[in-house]
RNA sequence: GCCAAUGUAGCUCAGGGGUAGAGCACUUCCAUGGUAAGGAAGGGGUCGGUGGUUCAAUUCCACUCAUUGGCUCCA
């Protein structure tokens, strides 16, 4: 028997009889491994664990603790639930069911009954049993002929309408228990290893997304190897939940919405007001420091302007209809992007190569019609604010500014305490020139400037095809929050195409008119975001420089408050900012109703502390920390914030 | 925008063809308190909006608005 090469991820190699699987080397490194092994990668291609392997190879054993080999094991608990909608629902159709970032789901087709809520438990109780079973998944290729009887035969016409699409001689099955599925695979080597399921919500979804198409039930799921992992996981959504930035903003009174004001328009009331100046007081000051100019454009422009863009041939029918001069009949737009206008800033006098870069930055508020369904909380409004800015420079400039604008971006995130993020690079997609404006020889000059330019940064990246806008590239930022989810916020774009629709030029040192290329960039990305992804990291507990409230004062008794008022003076003038809690209540009372609005310090007064003139402080979710002056207590805050 | 669910006091929620209830919050009074809810009394609702059925609608029906979860979209 002939042998192959299997190199390992850690670069060591071995030899092997060919037509060994993964599986085979697992058992034959330690049977501990082979057990925990779901898939394999095989050159970098997942494959079943049990495929044989026929040619020199790279090897990767695929548990539990890879990506892949989660997803392989949701998509075989897919495969698991489907078995068990057919046993409990018998002529069950099936959509698809793939792995999604965390669980999976199917769309299944169950003609006049449907599946609730109510029906969860039936349904992981039948999937346990069946993975009790420790049903083998098998593969098995199939002629097109005789996939296409077998989904006849069953009444399946999505089966039916996915084998349309497939070659003849690419067509596998794989086979567990009593249930049959057209799918290309990989699956795990048996259902044993499914130990804890929990289905977490019924919704409708169109076959294919395409909402002229009969509507499916889809069915989100998740599971995993040990109960204990989806008792963690549970508390995960608990914790999530409670800090779900829309239930805290209510109960800090930080923003709110208003029926009579509009769907998806925020109001934000004192306390995130608070918060959201401080933060673009901070982004204002560092962004003077790296010579950016502010500008203020107003809230409207005429149609003309967005023509111009093409932002009105782009999103015109998608936008809030233009608003109109009574008299003259004028059709003006409420912006939908600060660029045009700071392409007229830019354009407003013929421009020297030696004034370049020019960097405009504006907290534009921009309006855009979002869709009803789509609204949600902050995160998804229909008036907004960007702390946007326009770097208009000359070609060879776009790297270094480039690059500032990721120093930037990393230093306010870092602040923020975001620790963990990770760079999208979208480019075009290239199947779908159409979608975009300008020239291919632009585009190329743009992307590659991003492309170079996350190069030299080190950043690590990912490449996301057809996420670009329509008229440049983009690096977004994919920001992770304190329990791990991940939200777009900045955003830096590399533009060739507005600079040339609005005719921007500067006279260079050869005395011809050049094209300046445009930076767009929002480190942010939008307040209402930002706040609200903060919120959800912080858990409402902003950190102390950007709290609306750093302490309160709360006094024993009433014959406190004359002490109450002269601490808050001198922690005023210590530049501390807080409120005194003279309500006629208990202490107890007041350290609750304090702890629970999540100010940061308690600053508790009675007779000890008004005779030896200090304060009692009490941290927020840790308790007492002890007498200290006012004096001492600011020094506590300085070096905490 | 599409599908589904939900909408009762500031908040969380109960109720149900004969115009409403709890807890918390709020107001007043009493208690002058020592590190997460002191006690009592009181005020507060066109039951999301509009229209219809009915002797009678908060309850049933239609439409509409909003919210939630998905789908599609995201300059």
């Amino acid at each position: 028997m002939s042998k192959i090469q299997i190199t390992f991820p850690d670069g060591r190699e071995q030899e092997y009889d060919q037509g060994i699987t993964a599986m085979d080397i697992a058992l034959d490194i330690s049977e501990g491994l082979a057990r925990n092994v779901l898939a394999a990668r095989v050159n970098d291609v997942v494959v079943d664990a049990s495929m044989p392997i026929q040619d020199d190879a790279s090897l990767a054993l695929l548990t539990w603790n890879d990506e892949d080999g989660k997803s392989t094991y949701w998509h075989s608990s897919a495969h698991l639930m489907a078995e068990a909608l057919e046993a409990l629902y018998p002529g069950v159709k099936l959509g698809i069911g793939p792995a999604i970032e965390t669980g999976f789901y199917y769309d299944v087709d169950t003609g006049d009954r449907s599946i609730s809520t109510d029906d969860f438990k039936a349904i992981e109780d039948k999937m346990l049993e069946l993975a009790r079973t420790k049903s083998v998944y098998t593969r098995k290729d199939v002629s097109k002929a005789d996939a296409i009887a077998y989904f006849q035969d069953k009444g399946d016409e999505y089966k039916l309408e996915l084998l349309e699409g497939l070659e003849d001689g690419e067509i596998t099955f794989y086979e567990q228990g009593n249930f049959t599925d057209l799918c290309k695979g990989p699956h795990i080597p048996h259902t044993g290893s499914i130990k804890a399921i929990k289905l977490l919500k019924v919704a409708g979804a169109y076959w294919r997304g395409d909402e002229s198409r009969p509507q499916l039930t889809r069915i989100y799921g998740v599971s995993f190897p040990k109960k204990k992992e989806l008792d963690a996981y549970l508390e995960l959504l608990e914790e999530a939940k409670k800090r779900d930035h829309r239930k805290l903003g209510a109960e800090l009174e930080l923003f709110m919405f208003s029926d009579k004001v509009g769907a998806g328009l925020p109001i934000w009331l004192p306390k995130g007001t608070a918060v959201r100046q401080r933060l673009e007081d901070f982004m204002k000051a560092e962004q003077l420091k790296r010579g950016y100019q502010p500008v203020i454009t107003p809230h409207i422009a005429k149609k003309e302007l967005y023509v111009t863009s093409g932002h009105y041939e782009k999103y015109g029918e998608d936008s809030f209809q233009p608003i109109q001069t009574p008299r003259e009949g004028e059709e003006f737009f409420l912006k939908p992007m600060n660029c045009p206008h700071h392409c007229e800033i830019y354009g407003h006098r013929p421009k020297s190569y030696k004034e370049l870069p020019i960097r405009i930055a504006e907290f534009g508020t921009v309006y855009r019609y979002e869709q009803s369904g789509e609204l949600h909380g902050l995160t998804r409004v229909r008036g907004f604010t960007q702390d946007d800015a326009h770097i208009f420079c000359t070609p060879d400039q776009v790297k270094e500014e480039f690059l500032n604008v990721l120093d930037l971006t990393m230093h306010v995130v870092k602040k923020l305490g975001f620790d963990s993020f990770t760079a999208q690079i979208s480019l075009r997609d290239p199947d779908n020139r159409e979608k975009y404006i300008g020239s291919d020889e632009n585009w190329e000059k743009a992307e590659s400037a991003i492309i170079d330019a996350c190069a030299e940064s080190g950043m690590e990246t990912v490449t996301a095809y057809g996420e670009a806008a329509f008229y440049g590239p983009k690096l977004d930022f994919m920001i992770r929050d304190a329990l791990g989810r991940s939200w777009q916020l900045g955003t830096i774009q590399v533009d060739y195409n507005l600079p040339e629709r609005f005719e921007l030029e500067y006279i260079g040192a050869d005395n011809e008119a050049h094209r300046p290329v445009m930076i767009h960039r929002a480190p942010f990305g939008s307040m209402e975001r930002f706040v609200g992804v903060l919120i959800e990291h912080c858990a409402g507990k902003f950190p102390l420089w950007l709290t609306p409230e750093q302490y309160t004062i709360l006094t024993i008794s009433d014959k406190y408050e004359d002490y109450a008022k002269e601490l808050k003076t001198t922690l005023d003038t210590l530049g501390l900012r807080g409120t005194i809690d003279d309500r006629a209540e208990t202490i107890g009372r007041k350290i609750r109703d304090a702890e629970v609005k999540k100010i940061p310090y308690m600053l508790i007064v009675g007779e000890s502390e008004a005779e030896a003139r200090q304060i009692s402080v009490r941290r927020q979710g840790d308790g007492d920390v002890g007498k200290m002056s006012p004096q001492e207590f600011a020094d506590l805050i300085e070096q905490e914030s």
